[in-house]
DNA sequence: CCCGGCAGACTAACCAGTCGGTATGTGATC
DNA sequence: GATCACATACCGACTGGTTAGTCTGCCGGG
């Protein structure tokens, strides 16, 4: 079989999808060229269009990516066995810090998304509704056993917070007074005192 | 002179800016071709050209026009006369109104920032930030009143909020069960909550 | 000798911006 | 009040450049 690897220890699909992805965070997706992902891989088209379908494939990947570890993430979080503040402070605070950690993933998420295809679009849709539903289902069983407000609904308080992990990819920098983990405890900090009853 | 006008009454300029805007907001700045907007406001690429610079002056035309009108209602709610508490609440929930409002300006403006050159992206962000320091100035001076917690930065509480009012565009929608001022009293009372001592 | 794994030239489509042209209005001059 | 000069407001064909995706073919291992 042909070398899948080549001078680079790293298989070919995964170093295009590293480059893809640096390349789509940082310049946007409509304004990366196929050339350049495939140059900064170290290969040529050919090379990219006999593993993955389209450009877009390759986006949907990344989603696909940031999708299943988070979901994993939040899930074993969720489960755990400890009491209802206590679960959603450590997912809220661990959403945080894996969304810092993949910025580049997280900017190409909310900046692109609409950049799919209808289909694929529904597609990363759902699995984030999945995501979202998990996490809704932890304030409402803080609500439902007096220890969250229930001043706000549920599906409102999700957004909030995620609304700020959204835009962490904004204004967050490595080089900035706050590590990771600060914001990512001053973050829970709020949604735990805003649910105070 | 020339009509500025045609058949329908508004002018020119007008029509071009507010096509684009609902392209822009629809499919994206770059999925946007200039003869789309065109056809959209009854016109060809001479009037365009005429009015506008180039087709990333219009962008940047959207963005000026929702950071003063924002600027200018923050200015207002910041400087009236009543108690901290009262004037945070009355101005985060202004802002939430006022995007869900202007939906489309606000998803244009959170996705297609990055669009701009170097020169005008910097232009943008100066104004943003303004914007951002009197958000913060009003959390401090409660903070220094005792009224509000200084457990978080107040530069990360105003992330966090403005993190749920870009996300607004991401989730909310007229038909949905809320109506905008209800978003904006929860999103509001969120805030408030989460400062409390 | 066959097939996965690629190279790289090629194509068909698209697109921002340009440019020469037309039509209408306005102000000055006689 | 007729003519001329000039400006504003637009039209639409054209250009030069870019791009996603295709296709033919080479190369080396099993």
């Amino acid at each position: 079989m042909a070398k899948a690897t080549d001078g680079d220890g790293t298989p070919v699909p995964q170093r295009l999808l590293a480059a893809a992805t640096r390349l789509f965070a940082e310049r946007g997706y409509d304004r990366t060229s196929v050339q350049e992902i495939v140059e900064a891989a170290g290969v040529t088209k050919g090379a990219l269009y006999h593993y993955f379908g389209s450009k877009e494939d390759l986006l949907q990947e990344v989603y696909a990516r940031v999708l299943r570890l988070q979901q994993e993430r939040l899930d074993a979080f969720a489960d755990a066995e400890a009491p209802v503040e206590r679960r959603l402070r450590d997912a809220a605070a661990d959403v945080v810090v894996t969304t810092i950690e993949n910025l580049d993933d997280a900017s190409i998420f909310f900046r692109s998304m609409h950049h799919l295809s209808p289909e694929k679009n529904k597609q990363v849709r759902i699995e984030r509704r999945r995501y979202h539903e998990r996490f809704r289902a932890l304030i409402e069983e803080g609500q439902r056993a007096g220890v969250f407000s229930v001043a706000t609904p549920a599906d409102l308080v999700v957004d909030y917070h995620f609304g700020s992990v959204h835009h962490l990819s904004t204004w967050y920098s490595p080089d900035g007074p706050l590590s990771q983990q600060e914001v990512a405890d001053h973050l829970a900090d709020l949604l735990l005192r805003a649910l105070r009853p």
